[in-house]
DNA sequence: CACTTTATCCGAAACGTTTCGGATAGTTAA
DNA sequence: TTAACTATCCGAAACGTTTCGGATAAAGTG
């Protein structure tokens, strides 16, 4: 555990200078740095950085506020990849990243605010965390500099990163559309989360660009979840029969989509189209294999991790960043 | 940005009662103790958990270093899962997390010790590291409390958490020589990982057992890639058609196996069957189904971080946890 | 009454950095 | 020659805690 103290004492020169030096300062000699240098790679010294962080306000850490880690979430690892895309950028660019779990109870007892004083976290990346949340409404008022995952929020401290949703929903159904179909259900979200709103306008944009009517009743809710869009396709399918075609908001909630219709005796897609949103990685493997948007969380990490460090260095020129969606077709959806 | 000397001034003490008010010492009054707490509430304190780490020498936080976090190990979610674990336990045990990418070319400029006393961090956990990384050296040298993950390393500071893999590997090959297979051959991983030798050696175990002789040409390596796996199973088919069964240390392996029966026209399981190992959640969605050997990411992130967390509060009786494996039969594999 | 206890409190040092405001000696410009 | 620079260094304060070793006064003990 050797200190600067003991590196200037072995070099002969005060702590300050050892700290210019080491820091790389103008007005240090340069025999007596490259002496400190060697001095220090020596005696093996780090620096710590409780110590610099508690005198320069900074520690060089990002927070990172992630929700859905719990044991149900592995099956779309969505999250699981954006977080190795932030986990990427930010080492790069020489931070380094501490984790918060949202989920547990035991840090909700803190607030937004002193999770992140207490750690001194420059800045904080926020994923999947819900509209109604009260840590959204901290995170607004609060002075840290944020980058959100996927909520459209930009204050003078908070910025997001972000697909465009009403047009990657958009282009789902206009393909279904060019396919032919007319009828087509949408199974949605949780609408406590930004994207359900999103791809529930774009689903009324593509449909009324095209004439058709956008049916209340044809409009369920999945919550996100298999199990759920299981069951409310399956009502849906019995009191709606003329429906040819669904989106869903979500790959997760197409699987539930397929397994109702496979349950009904219905065969995808030649009886009925389904596509999807996200892309995971089970879309391509079950069968038939999802048409869906295509959205590259990898990079939506690694740009929100780009765009933090941006604000905090006072190198961002706007404070959020759209990322493209991109429609990969399969097997799930056919022409009528 | 409330300190507690602010707080010593509002409520007229010194800043040592403020401190031993807060963490609950004995010898200061309850009146006293209950208005400072009432003002802390009010000033809105949070303790500044760097000034508190310098002096301490400890600051509750656990680092992990992971690898296999870049684009391309999406596929198989093991490491989130086990990161799922981790974070979980360690949010109940009041620690807090920091991320350190091995990966990284830039993080390799420092040694293992350094990452860890730079941040102070009260002990790690590692998880895919190889048996050939310079770090686990120095893991093992250092006297920084560390838990690994499947690789059994024990000294006074480091200990392990992992599945027996010799006889999960046994289990697998059992289950196809039960299945009537004499023929097995074996697609092991990179022999640079722990859990290949084990499960090699889980494989020999099985046929010894069972009177079978082991075949070295019929073991090949598929370095835990799909890709790789597929072809190196399509030589073997080609120069060994005898063989009736393949174990794979993997699953992804094994998918990749299965792409390679089904490019040489054999279907699985009724020309030839195969096991893999893991239960990643692709294993239940592929055609045919992997039959395979379960072992629990989630559990085995938990235990980890259980374990460490106790050998920091040395409450460890043991530095070592074991956790089971299951056979999961699916339909990859049949009776001849 | 002269002590020992007990209940509360506090001053100051320590943790390892960074940085502000000089200090010193040699060099340059006028 | 003298004033102004320049290059190089340093002392000390500051960051926000914890904790050791007392200090004070009230209460108990014989």
């Amino acid at each position: 555990m050797t200190t600067i103290k003991d590196i200037s004492k072995v070099a002969g020169v005060s702590v300050t200078t050892v700290s210019r030096a080491l820091n790389g300062y103008s007005d240090v000699n340069e025999e007596t740095r490259k002496k400190i240098l060697e001095i220090a790679k020596q005696l093996n010294y780090s620096p710590n950085t409780l110590a610099r962080g508690l005198v320069m306000k900074k520690s060089q850490t990002i927070g990172l506020l992630v929700s859905g880690m719990n044991r149900e979430s592995v099956k779309d690892n969505l999250t699981f990849q954006v977080l190795c895309g932030i986990n990427e950028c930010v080492s790069v660019r020489n931070y380094d990243l501490i984790l918060f779990n949202t989920d547990s109870t035991r840090q909700r007892e803190k607030t937004y605010t002193q999770l992140c004083r207490e750690r001194k976290v420059d800045g904080v990346i926020i994923q999947g965390i819900k509209l109604d949340d009260p840590y959204l409404k901290e995170v607004m008022e609060s002075d840290i500099p944020c980058v959100l995952v996927d909520i459209p929020v930009e204050t003078n401290t908070v910025g997001y990163v972000t697909t465009d949703n009403v047009l990657g929903a958009k282009k789902a159904v206009e393909h279904l559309i060019e396919l032919g179909h007319q009828n087509i259900a949408m199974v949605n979200g949780s609408n406590q989360a930004f994207v359900s709103k999103q791809r529930l306008k774009g689903y009324e944009i593509a449909l009324k660009e095209n004439g058709i009517k956008v049916k209340r009743n044809w409009i369920v809710d999945g919550e996100f979840k298999e199990e759920m869009a299981k069951e409310v396709v399956l009502s849906l399918l019995s009191s709606t029969p003329e429906i040819t075609a669904i989106f869903c908001a979500s790959d997760l909630m197409a699987m539930g989509a397929l397994k109702a219709c496979q349950e009904q005796g219905l065969v995808v897609p030649n009886d009925i189209s389904i596509i999807g949103y996200d892309d995971i990685l089970l879309a391509s493997y079950v069968t038939p294999s999802l048409t869906t948007i295509k959205q590259d969380m990898f990079e939506m990490g690694y740009e929100a991790a780009d765009l933090l460090v941006d604000m905090l260095e006072g190198k961002a020129k706007k404070r959020h960043r759209i990322l493209e969606t991109k429609l990969v077709q399969r097997e799930s959806c056919t022409r009528i």
